[in-house]
RNA sequence: GCGCCCGUAGCUCAGGGGACAGAGCAGCGGCCUUCUAAGCCGCCGGCCGCAGGUUCGAAUCCUGCCGGGCGUACCA
């Protein structure tokens, strides 16, 4: 199966108007385009090739604001393109600067091996600050969605124990993407699909029970491969205080008691682990009502009518691989009962007759085989490809002292999220969870973790935001300025027209991250412009003499602290005015 | 064996056709009478796993190896 990782449209290139400054360059790059296809059809009597051209903002202040690549490298080492085309392209672009004093670029100069170093005018670049002040909505956001109804589902742990470190980078995951799908204009519902019932189930209440009757004095034994971590005793106790007697036998009575009981406060645990996280769910789905609604049968007559079970071993198959499925699967075991891809298959379909019009699923990289079979089905029954979305994400190590350490819950040795949360907090736990990319090995470092200096990116972030804060308290203004163009006129050092360009990015920096699947990508972006900040508060000072210079500046740090409070909301990371 | 993911500085990782490969941590050396030093600046540190291929140009794309993780259940 491909990579899902580009399964939404890719949008940098695709919403220039996400950016001031880009959508300024659109009428440089038509332009130059121009030029170049006149210079080439010129010189050589045929069309260049497409590719010939391409502008893009220079991610290198050492270079120019914006760089033009022009593939200057290939003409003048095949001859296939004049040898001053640069030199004339700047030419061109010159002229039009001279006798427009609107035009954006200041200068403009032939560089390196097939390279055009644009430079933008301050006051164009300033303008940047108005949008982001102006603009109908917050800055970053955007209706690329066009409010479609998305949903996201996510963590989906059954209620058999508590998080673990796991499940927590999913929740971040998953909470971090919807928060991000909200900004570009989708409609989000998160869900939580959980099992109530089956064997895993029937040996959690079986073992509940056990331990309740040992709570209670009684030599009851664990049940064969019964759950036997700690938190089963807590809940037992918890149970016994409301309960008069445990029954003698594990009857179908005391099963169904105790599946309840058992069910119910495992699912609030995860709820308060959830919780402490900052992580909360629209809807909780309940595997039992798709047996009961009969969308489980149902589901299977529809696969059968289009010709994609068949029967081996007395158990009922699905076709998967025919339809781009990892391997044929077990739809209907040969005693009866559905396997868990048969539910999931019906699931999907329930998902589809609620209404959403496209789905994303956070999984973990050990459902990979699972969920091919699904899009096999999915295919089989004619739904669009691109209707369900998988993201799938590598399992979290925890690191200290150089060490490694594995996650394994079924060896009891595992580290739950709450704990995890209570020794470190939620937000740093947050931000690490989600500052790798998801597809890759997460070593999450404890020792880096507990450090409360700037060496902790979470800290450092947050501690940008609290300077500016501390600044504003000191200049006694609630409302900062927000500034005209002109007012902006006294901001010219490197450092401030840097951190223009970058909070320009912002709304870029969001749609490639939800759409890419690439959240670490905000988290990234938040550590940058902290330090762009940082060093730029270290060199130049806010509170000055000069009224205009100071009034540009705070504009400037309000637009910032703007950027960077939505930055660590997305995130879900408090913003602290004081530390 | 087959499928998916990952190999980039001592460590954890960005970058996913374009200029001399970037951060943080660790190590070394500087900077507080001025807006929070939870900060800043500098130095040190790289055959971008290996080998081919495509290209004017490859850490980036393709193929094959090597190494690691996960999957390959009538478990969920």
């Amino acid at each position: 199966m491909e990579s899902e990782r580009r399964a939404f449209v890719s949008s940098s290139k695709d919403s220039p108007g996400l950016s001031t400054l880009s959508l300024m360059l659109t009428r440089l790059e038509t332009l130059v385009m121009e030029a170049v296809r006149a210079a080439y059809v010129n010189e050589i009597g045929a069309e260049p090739p497409a590719s010939f051209l391409e502008i893009r903002p220079s991610d290198r202040p050492q270079f120019g604001d914006y760089t033009s690549n022009i593939a200057l490298l290939a003409a003048s080492s095949t001859g296939t393109a004049p040898r001053d085309l640069g030199s004339r392209l700047a030419e061109a672009i010159r002229c039009q600067a001279k006798t427009d004093k609107n035009y954006p670029i200041d200068q403009v100069d032939v560089a390196g091996p097939g390279f055009i170093n644009v430079f933008l005018r301050p006051a164009a670049i300033h303008e940047v600050l108005p949008a982001i002040f102006q603009s109908e909505r917050p800055f970053g956001c955007s209706d690329l969605g066009e409010g479609k109804r998305l949903q996201v589902e996510f963590v989906s742990s059954n209620p058999t124990g508590p998080l673990t470190v796991g499940h927590g980078r999913q929740a971040v995951l998953g909470d971090v993407l919807a928060r991000l799908y909200e900004r570009i204009g989708y409609h989000i519902e998160r869900e939580y699909y959980f099992n109530d019932e089956g064997r895993q189930i029937d040996l959690l209440a079986e073992s509940l029970w056990a331990r309740a009757r040992q709570q209670s004095g009684h030599a009851t034994e664990l049940p064969e491969d019964g759950y036997q971590g700690d938190y089963l005793t807590q809940v037992a106790t918890e149970l016994l205080a409301t309960l008069e007697t445990v029954p003698e036998t594990f009857d179908n009575t005391a099963r169904e008691a105790f599946r309840h009981e058992a069910v119910t406060r495992m699912t609030d645990w995860i709820k308060d682990d959830l919780k402490q996280l900052g992580v909360e769910f629209d809807h909780w789905f309940s595997e039992t009502t798709l047996h009961r609604s009969g969308e489980v049968e149902a589901t299977l007559q529809r696969l059968k009518e289009k010709g994609g079970v068949y029967e081996k071993d007395g158990a009922q198959w699905l076709k998967a691989e025919e339809h781009g499925g990892a391997k044929d699967s077990v739809l209907i075991r040969s005693d009866g009962r559905p396997t868990y891809l048969m539910v999931d298959i019906a699931y999907h379909l329930d998902k589809h007759e609620r209404g959403f019009e496209r789905v994303l699923d956070i999984q973990g990289a050990d459902h990979h085989a699972e969920q091919t079979c699904v899009k096999a089905a999915l295919r089989l029954l004619g739904y669009p490809e691109e209707w369900l979305s998988y993201a799938v994400h590598q399992f979290v190590s925890l690191k200290e002292g150089g060490q490694v350490q594995k996650m394994s819950t079924r060896a009891g040795r595992f580290v739950t999220l709450r704990d995890l949360i209570a020794e470190l907090g939620k937000d740093v736990v947050r931000y690490f969870m989600i500052s790798r990319k998801p597809e890759a090995h997460l070593d999450f470092d404890l020792d880096l973790a507990r450090a409360e200096s700037s060496d902790n990116p979470a800290t450092y972030i947050q501690y940008a935001f609290t300077r500016i804060s501390s600044i504003f308290r000191k200049a006694e203004m609630l409302n900062p300025p927000k500034g005209s163009a002109e007012a902006l006129s006294p901001l010219g050092e490197a450092e401030e027209l840097q951190l223009i360009k970058t909070l320009d990015r912002f709304p870029q920096v969001i749609a490639h991250a939800a759409l890419d699947f690439a959240p670490h990508a905000l988290a990234e972006y938040g550590l940058n412009l902290s330090r762009a900040f940082h060093a730029y508060y270290d060199k130049h000072r806010i509170l000055i003499d000069d009224a205009a210079l100071q009034a540009a500046r705070l504009t400037l740090l309000h637009a910032i602290r703007f950027v960077l409070g939505q930055c660590l909301e997305i995130l879900g990371m408090d913003a602290p005015e004081e530390m």
